[in-house]
DNA sequence: ATAATTTATTTAAACGTTTATATAAACGCT
DNA sequence: AGCGTTTATATAAACGTTTAAATAAATTAT
C-alpha cells in the first residue's frame, strides 16, 4: 500500500508538503499541489488511519452503545445514525451492554481512552455519574439517546414519552373508560417511567383515581406482555389497557386473541411503537408512534456538531431534544 | 493516559520488557513480571490501539457490511455476530451498501487497506470478482453471509433456502393445491433465487406444470407483497401462495385481510422468516424459519477461525455452511 | 548592494507500540 | 581464572502520519 513517503518521492516533494496538500493545512503552490495530487491518484493513495490517529488527529470514528439489539425501535434508530454518519464520512462501532451498567462503564472508558471522536449511548439502568470522571480527561462528546442518564446532565435526544402517553390515555378517558390498566417497563428505565407518568397525569387531570393495582411493570418482552395482560384483565376487570412498548403489545394481543376477547369491545388497547405489524393485527392497533429514525438522525447530527464545536473550542450548553410522538388511531380503541 | 513508557519507568524496567509482559511474547522472570503487572494496575494502563495497529499487530476489529438495516432477519444476524465478537474481544464496524455494488467495493477496499482483521459481508447484487484483487495484497479473510457471491469462491454461511422452499411447496402440493403462486425477490439475489428454485423443483417432482405467470418478482417490501398478491389472486386464481420474505408476507396478509379473503380456505399462505408477528396474525402464519441468529454466530466464528489460521499460516479450503431452515406449520395453509 | 520581510518547502521530532539486535549477568565447564 | 552458554533485560529502529522549527528562495525596503 502506498504511503505518504511514496507520494513524496513520486512528486519530488517532502512528506510535509504532501501532508499539507492532503489536509489543506497550509498554502501550497498550485503547481506543487497538482504534482502531489497526480501522484496520489497514480499510486492510489489513501492515508493510514492508525498513523493519523496516533499523531493526534480525529479518527472520524464514533462509538454507539446500546443495551440490546433486537427491537424494531433500536433498528430504526441505528439506521438513522448510520445514514447521517455515512454522509459525513464517519464510521461507528456498535457495542451492546446487555443492560449492565458495569459493562457500559468499561466500554465507555475504553472508547474514550482510545480513539473515538464521540459516543452515542442509550444508557443501561443505573447511576451514570461515572461519565463525568471518564470524559474529564479528553472531553469526548457524548450524546445520550432514548433514556435520560441518572446523576449527570448531558446532551440528550429522545421521544416525548410523557406527552405521547398523556395523549393516549386522554383518548381512552374521552371514550368513557374509567378502569384503565397500564403495562409499564422496568422501574428505573426513564423512557417507560415517563410513559407511566403521562398515564398518571392524564388520570389526575380528569379526576380519575390512580389505582396502583392497575399498574403493572413488565420487562419489555412478549412474555411479560402476555402474562400481565392476563392478570389485569382477569383479576382487575379493566376496560382499557395501555402497553408501553411493542414487544409487550404483541404479547397482549396474543393473549386477547387466544382467549377470544374482543378488541375494543371487551378491552380497548393502545400500544407503543409503530411496528409494521400493528397494521395487520386484528383489529389494527392504535399506537403511540415514536420517530425512531429521526431520533437516531438527530442524535448523530448533534454529536457531529459537538465534535466540531470541540475542535473550534466553542462553548455550549447541554441540550435536551424531545421529538414528538404521534398518536395513530386505528381500530383497537 | 498512561503509556508503556510510564509503566516502564514505574516498574524500573525497559519498555521492551513491558511489551513482552503484555503480549506474553518472551519469558520474563516472575519477579519482574509482577513489578510490571503491579505498575500497570496502579496506573490503570491500557495499550493504545492505534500504536499497536501501526506497528503491525492485529486490530481485533472486523468489518460488517450489509445492504441495509431494517429487517428482523438482519437484526438477528447482527446480534449473533455481535455476541460472538464480544466474547472474543473483537469489535466491529457496521456499514451499509444500500444494495450498491460500487459502494460495497469502496467500503471493502477501504477496510482491507486499513486495519480490519477480517470482513463479514452480505454482498449486494452484482459481480463480486473484484474481491480477488482487493484481498490479494494482505489476504484479509472474508466470510460471505446470506447471499452467494458471483464470480468468486469464498467462505459462505447461509440458510438452506432451496430445501426450505422445497419443503414448503411439497406441503402445499400434498394438501392438494395445483395452482401455487410465488412471490420471489429481485432476480440476481441468490437467497431468493434459491427459494424460487426450490419452488420449481417441488412442482417438477410432483409432475405439476411450472407456469411462469404464477411467478412474480417483488423487491422485498411490504408494498410489493401487497400488490403482487393482488395480481396473483385476482388475475391468476391461485389457491395457494408462497412468499419468500417477511416484509412481503406482511403485505400479502394485509391485502387478503382488506379484501376479506379467507386464509387458508380461499388462499393458503406460507411465508418466509419467522418474525414475532407471524404468531399473532389471523390465522397464525405457516412459515419457513431461517436461523438468523445462528447464521450470524456461525459467520463470526468462521471468520475468527480464518483469522487465527491466517496468523498460523494454516492452509484451508473455502467452506459453504448451509444452516437448516424449519417449516413451522400454523394455520395459514 | 544589502538587509528585512514574505513565501514555499524541508527537516526532524513526536505519537505509542513491537521486535530485531545488542548487552549484561549468572552459571557451568575446563 | 577464563571461556562459552544460557538467561534476562535494554537499546534502538520501524510503523505512517502531523507539525513545530529550520531553511531556502523570492520579494521589498533601505
Amino acid at each position: 500500500m502506498a504511503t505518504i513517503k511514496d507520494i513524496a518521492k513520486e512528486a519530488n516533494v517532502s512528506i510535509a508538503t504532501v501532508s499539507h496538500v492532503i489536509n489543506n493545512t497550509r498554502f501550497v503552490k498550485e503547481e506543487t499541489k497538482n504534482k502531489v495530487l497526480r501522484a496520489m491518484e497514480k499510486l492510489n493513495y489513501f492515508p493510514n488511519f492508525a498513523a493519523r490517529i496516533l499523531s493526534g488527529q480525529n479518527s472520524n470514528i464514533i462509538g454507539l452503545i446500546i443495551p440490546d439489539i433486537g427491537s424494531y425501535f433500536v433498528m430504526m434508530v441505528v439506521k438513522g445514525i448510520e445514514n447521517v454518519l455515512q454522509e459525513n464520512g464517519y464510521m461507528f462501532f456498535l457495542n451492546t451492554t446487555d443492560e449492565k451498567i458495569e459493562k457500559e462503564k468499561k466500554i465507555v472508558k475504553f472508547m474514550c481512552d482510545q480513539f473515538v471522536d464521540g459516543i452515542i449511548v442509550a444508557p443501561a439502568i443505573g447511576d451514570h455519574s461515572f461519565y463525568n470522571e471518564i470524559t474529564k480527561e479528553k472531553g469526548t462528546p457524548i450524546v445520550f439517546l432514548d433514556r435520560k442518564p441518572f446523576g449527570i446532565r448531558r446532551d440528550l435526544v429522545l421521544a416525548d414519552n410523557f406527552k405521547g402517553s398523556y395523549e393516549a390515555i386522554c383518548l381512552l378517558i374521552k371514550k368513557g373508560h374509567k378502569k384503565i390498566g397500564i403495562i409499564s417497563g422496568p422501574p428505573g428505565l426513564t423512557s417507560t417511567d415517563e410513559r407511566l407518568n403521562g398515564y398518571i397525569r392524564a388520570l389526575n387531570e380528569y379526576g380519575l383515581p390512580v389505582d396502583d393495582s392497575l399498574i403493572k411493570f413488565g420487562d419489555n418482552t412478549f412474555e411479560s406482555g402476555y402474562k400481565l395482560t392476563e392478570e389485569l384483565f382477569e383479576e382487575k376487570k379493566i376496560t382499557a389497557l395501555y402497553v408501553v412498548n411493542d414487544a409487550m403489545s404483541l404479547g397482549s394481543v396474543q393473549f386477547l386473541k387466544k382467549k377470544a376477547i374482543k378488541i375494543p369491545e371487551q378491552l380497548a388497547l393502545i400500544g407503543f411503537d409503530d411496528s409494521m405489524w400493528s397494521l395487520i393485527v386484528d383489529p389494527p392497533l392504535t399506537v403511540v408512534q415514536q420517530p425512531a429514525y429521526e431520533i437516531g438522525k438527530k442524535a448523530a447530527e448533534l454529536l457531529l456538531q459537538r465534535i466540531r464545536e470541540k475542535e473550534s473550542k466553542t462553548k455550549y450548553e447541554y441540550e435536551e431534544h424531545r421529538l414528538q410522538t404521534k398518536l395513530i388511531i386505528r381500530k383497537s380503541c
